[in-house]
RNA sequence: UCCUCAGUAGCUCAGUUUGGUAGAGCGCCUGACUGUUAAUCAGGAUGUCGUAGGUUCGAGUCCUACCUGAGGAGCCA
């Protein structure tokens, strides 16, 4: 139980840091942490964060109680305090206003803090990962993730989309090319799923146009900066939809999500020393390229790429360096995509599939395509591929009742915030990282 | 799974080349300072040098194995 307002005796406003300016003049109390403290014999600066903002808050001997002036300086980094006091605009405050403090209530002293304000090795910062998101930085890059995940909900929800949770335990691989996570389920073996796609087949014909929005998982022992074993994907499904229908609607979205980023949290972008420039610059059309021009692109630069392999780290990083927008690279060999990518109707080696490429070396953010909707040449497929038939038979029945074309696409919400964000690693964009070898905390 | 680099104070690191009794800055503790902006100034405490072996009169330093982490590749999105 806290004792709000204990030592003040005058009726104030609790407010969050973000709307001070509102009460210039005024006395408020804030509730928050202390951020970082300067200090003087007679005179005690204290930056409080509060999960909003952060504001420089005075403490002057002779205006406030001798036992408070005392306390202040008892205190440590990532104490817990409510202050009270009056706000006033000051040029001399690094954030334009400042709190001169009549009252400070200690709720916690905090034992040393082991993020100090000076610098720190990776794997110190992320073994302390649930105590780094205090740190601005961090803190930035979460609140426009949640940004995004809004305007993602918004551009599904206001273009007549139903939102469709697909299942996380799921009894098969959904596309048979990535190593799963297997759980004990009862005895029977189950997996963590890695897409919600197939299930949003089912849905998309029973609703028209839905998406699903959650984590999926990735058991692949990859190690690199763009890779996390649990991640989280948007994936839209559109009944009666082809190829280029999808296609628009990936580039909709992700000129939505951008848009509402920079309007949304500009102070944020700011703060990670985002250059905004280049994301202004993302605007339709996107450029739209085959697979088989990649591979000239490809070839014209030096690399040595035959036509029929699937592109790595170092090719992705090259077409994409090509263009200052994202690209749609479309029209795959068949034989690199998933079982259930329709051929083209002119090139049977062909998959009517798209992936889109991030600038600035960010890599695939986009996977989609138009779905095998023919009984005949999906049951081949399964076979070809070696899947258990057994475990698709729901699947196939999709294509028994009503089949009719339809397309969809997933989009890496983590990547997609890295790359906006224009960060290093994939490992800050989401709050607490599950990569190889690390699952704490 | 492979390649490369690293592991020394709470944190960031120097010391390793050339073996000879453990260092700095920050943080922490004490004190000074009425406008600080990673505040500053003075003083102080702090170590199983990743682990286990080996070479040596002597190992943080050289050798071997292992563990952990980072960067990258592959795989993958």
């Amino acid at each position: 139980m806290l004792f709000f307002r204990k030592k003040g005796g005058l009726s104030v406003d609790f407010v969050y840091i973000k709307d001070v300016s509102k009460y210039s003049e005024k006395e408020i109390t804030i509730k928050g942490w202390l951020y970082n403290k300067r200090s003087s014999g007679k005179i005690h600066f204290l930056l409080i964060r509060d999960g909003t903002g952060i504001i420089q808050s005075v403490a002057v001997k002779g205006e406030i109680s001798e036992e408070e002036f005392q306390m202040c300086d008892k205190l440590t980094q990532e104490s817990s305090i409510i202050v009270s006091g009056v706000v006033r605009e000051d040029d001399r405050s690094p954030e334009g206003y400042e709190l001169s403090i009549k009252h400070i209530d200690i709720v916690h002293i905090s034992e040393p803090y082991p993020i100090t304000k000076k610098e720190h090795g990776v794997s110190f910062l992320m073994d302390h990962r649930h105590l780094w998101l205090r740190s601005k930085k961090q803190h930035a890059i979460l609140r426009i993730r949640a940004e995004a995940i809004k305007a993602i909900r918004d551009f599904f929800d206001n273009r007549g989309f139903t939102l469709i949770d697909t299942p996380i335990l799921t009894p098969s691989a959904c596309e048979g090319t990535t190593t799963l996570f297997e759980t004990d389920y009862f005895g029977e073996k189950a997996y963590l799923t890695q897409s919600g796609q197939l299930y949003n087949e089912a849905t998309c014909m029973a609703f028209g146009k839905v998406y699903c929005f959650g984590p999926t998982f990735r058991a692949e022992k990859s190690k690199t900066r763009r890779h996390v074993t649990e991640f989280w994907q948007v994936e839209p499904e559109i009944a009666y939809a082809d190829l280029e229908d999808i296609m628009g609607w990936a580039e909709n979205l992700i000129i939505y999500i951008i848009e509402r980023v920079l309007e949304k949290r500009k102070d944020d972008l700011k703060t990670i020393e985002r250059d905004t420039k280049l994301l202004e610059n993302i605007k339709s059309p996107f450029p739209r390229i085959t697979y088989t021009e990649a591979v000239d692109i490809l070839n014209k630069k030096g690399e040595k790429f035959k036509w029929g392999g699937d592109f790595g780290a170092s090719e992705e990083m090259i077409i994409s360096e090509s263009f200052d927008k994202p690209v749609h690279v479309t029209l795959f060999p068949s034989s690199i995509k998933a079982f259930y990518m329709k051929s083209s109707p002119e090139d049977e080696k062909l998959a009517l599939g798209v992936d889109i490429l991030a600038p600035e070396g960010y890599g695939e953010i986009v996977g989609g395509g138009q779905r095998e909707d023919n009984l005949e040449i999906l049951e081949k497929r399964i076979k070809e591929h070696n899947l258990p038939r057994k475990a698709f038979e729901w699947y196939l029945d999709l294509r028994r009742y009503g089949s009719v074309p339809h397309a969809g696409f997933g989009l890496g919400l983590d990547r997609t915030i890295t790359w906006i964000c224009g960060i290093h690693h994939i490992r800050e964009s989401i709050p607490f990282p599950r990569l190889l070898d690390r699952v704490y905390p």
